[in-house]
DNA sequence: AGGCCGAGGTTTTACGTATAACGTCGAGCG
DNA sequence: CGCTCGACGTTATACGTAAAACCTCGGCCT
């Protein structure tokens, strides 16, 4: 057990203490800890240094080293909200990638999970490297290109983005995939339950419905909803019961969303998809936990994530990034079927 | 628009360079800058110094700033996987406190999201000032008591947590609460589905359960599953189709383990509550998304988090923390009904 | 008048690391 | 033999900040 050498209460020891144990100086220490020393020391000495630093359970001090250096290696990931089971993959990817290359990630979740990110320095208590973010206040991401630190984007409005790079899901696509999809079985009256989020990730949702059934003889209403279960059963209740003619399809800008009409249907005594076909999107856990499961577009997070990463180490050293947006995939599911 | 003057490539402005802008020393800059001028600097001089900093864009380097005050104000939280959404909210409690002390908070995920994290630091890269951990191996725990760096264990195993402060929510007693709801409502044969994940935390629940049904004449028989909706569908499918007596109700670790039941029981054409009562974990969105609604105990996770971390703090500051486990709450819904 | 004090600063130092610039010493070579 | 050169280190310095120690000067008390 033991472990290394340590009284309680002892300053952590430097690298001058191990330079001391070792009988070297504190610069040799530097190149053999740093693995620059190959024809500069001699490996017997390069051994009692390591064998020192073992003994005396040596670790460099970051914040002297970052100092040093002028860079961290570390990289901010800014993101609406953790608990958003999509965020927490993109993290993961974004984190992996970011390994491999020896950097770390430092996560910003923005406050209360709707609005974008204010300030990311208030929670940055390391000097960052870079910014990886998927929205942000724009007096924020005005800091940023001021300081010119390397900014990646994640999915957000290219027109305020104030040329930063971005990386795009195909979010488009996947609308129209899930429009042609309920076409092709028949529907021809529509429900767009949006989430009432001010967000370009959803206003390209609706604009790609819109385009995807133009020229096509369809009604289609919209009804918007926060991103909660409970919310767009309410809002969903409300518009299915409303008078006039019943849209034979939902199609919602979530798999959340989707859940709550899901239960309004039954509520209503609605039959899924019989009665009334749904669509969720992102697929999460949630979509094949619910009964039926959802039909819904499959979100690539995890590889979003990683994608993020390579792009802002693309831009840190001066490549030029893979700029093609990531294609995401329509899951037929139980959820949806032919119009009646 | 405009903001700071910066010019492109130039290198940040340093506190030196706003002291010759503000015509005086660096050490009056770092004094008004720091707030500790009261009665040192007069109040013109500090206001030019302020509007020097405003204007060249300012802001001092954390790495500097780390290295001189030999701490970090910044604290580590291992948690095994974000994307449970528990987690997430854990996070969001910690990191609400943390911010009310001027601290900010590191997340660092175990890999995989299985196994207990295994060292920390290589994903740290910043110094820490404290550490907030769910599970941890032993050797990387061993090492941060070596340091003695303040660490508090969130719901972890008395016996192997070397000493540290342990927060705890009080999940022996969720589980009693649920078996005599149970118990309650005339059931008397239990299946306890189990997750198939080596951690104290559920442990625990397995013996709170053996405890509340001792002196009962009650069967219980426990399966375990991978904390899925698909392996926990399948663990119960075939062990509620298996020959003799079936059990009336089934316990859950977790809510995506009861999510699977309710599939599995769908699936084998039982109803539930009335031919099979369920119960979940947690209290997550999943509860309230599925049909039927769980039953489940509520784990206040933010409030952990929180509590977690002013433990943390209070360690810092040599305080007594609170010791008494967070209290947990049956949440009855539509999953459980009266024993046939 | 001499001394003390407080206001309003400045000079200096230390934090721990990485690395550029600089010895030193023996071997090899013309 | 004198010079160079490579191998093996060492000395010195800079990174940007916070804060202790120090300086200067005018006012005021005794």
């Amino acid at each position: 057990m033991a472990g290394p050498q340590q009284e309680a209460g002892a300053p952590r020891p430097t690298s001058r203490d191990v330079a001391r144990a070792a009988g070297v100086s504190q610069a040799t220490v530097s190149l053999v800890l740093g693995d620059k020393w190959r024809g500069r020391v001699a490996e017997p000495t390069a051994e009692r240094v390591r064998t020192a630093a073992r003994q005396l359970g040596y670790r460099p001090n970051l914040a002297a080293r970052n100092l040093r250096l002028g860079r961290t290696r570390t990289a901010l990931l800014v993101v609406p909200a953790l608990t958003n089971e999509f965020f927490a993959h993109v993290h993961t990817g974004a984190a992996r990638v970011a390994a491999r290359h020896g950097f770390g990630v430092l996560l910003y979740p923005s406050p209360e999970g709707a609005g974008p990110a204010r300030d990311p320095f208030d929670s940055a208590r390391a000097s960052l490297d870079g910014v990886l973010a998927s929205s942000m206040a724009s007096d924020a991401l005005a800091t940023i290109r001021g300081d010119d630190l390397p900014l990646v984007m994640l999915d957000s409005d290219p027109a305020h983005s104030l040329g930063a790079t971005t990386v795009n899901l195909d979010l488009a696509d996947g609308m129209r995939q899930v429009t042609e999809h309920l076409l092709a079985l028949g529907h021809r009256d529509f429900l767009h339950l949006a989430a009432a989020v001010d967000s370009w990730t959803f206003d390209v949702r609706a604009d790609a419905l819109a385009t995807a059934l133009h020229g096509t003889d369809t009604a289609v209403r919209r009804v918007t909803a926060p991103l909660t279960v409970a919310a767009a059963r309410t809002a969903a209740e409300a518009a299915l019961a409303a008078p006039g003619p019943r849209p034979t399809a939902v199609i919602c800008d979530d798999d959340f969303l989707a859940a709550g009409v899901c239960k309004a249907a039954r509520r209503l005594g609605l039959r899924v998809p019989e009665d009334l076909s749904v669509t969720g999107f992102d697929d999460l856990t949630l979509a094949t936990a619910v009964e039926p499961e959802l039909t819904t577009v499959r979100l690539p997070a995890e590889r979003f994530g990683e994608r993020g990463m390579e792009t802002l180490v693309a831009v840190v050293e001066g490549r030029a990034p893979d700029a093609t947006p990531l294609p995401v995939e329509l899951v037929i599911r139980d959820s949806t079927g032919p119009a009646r």
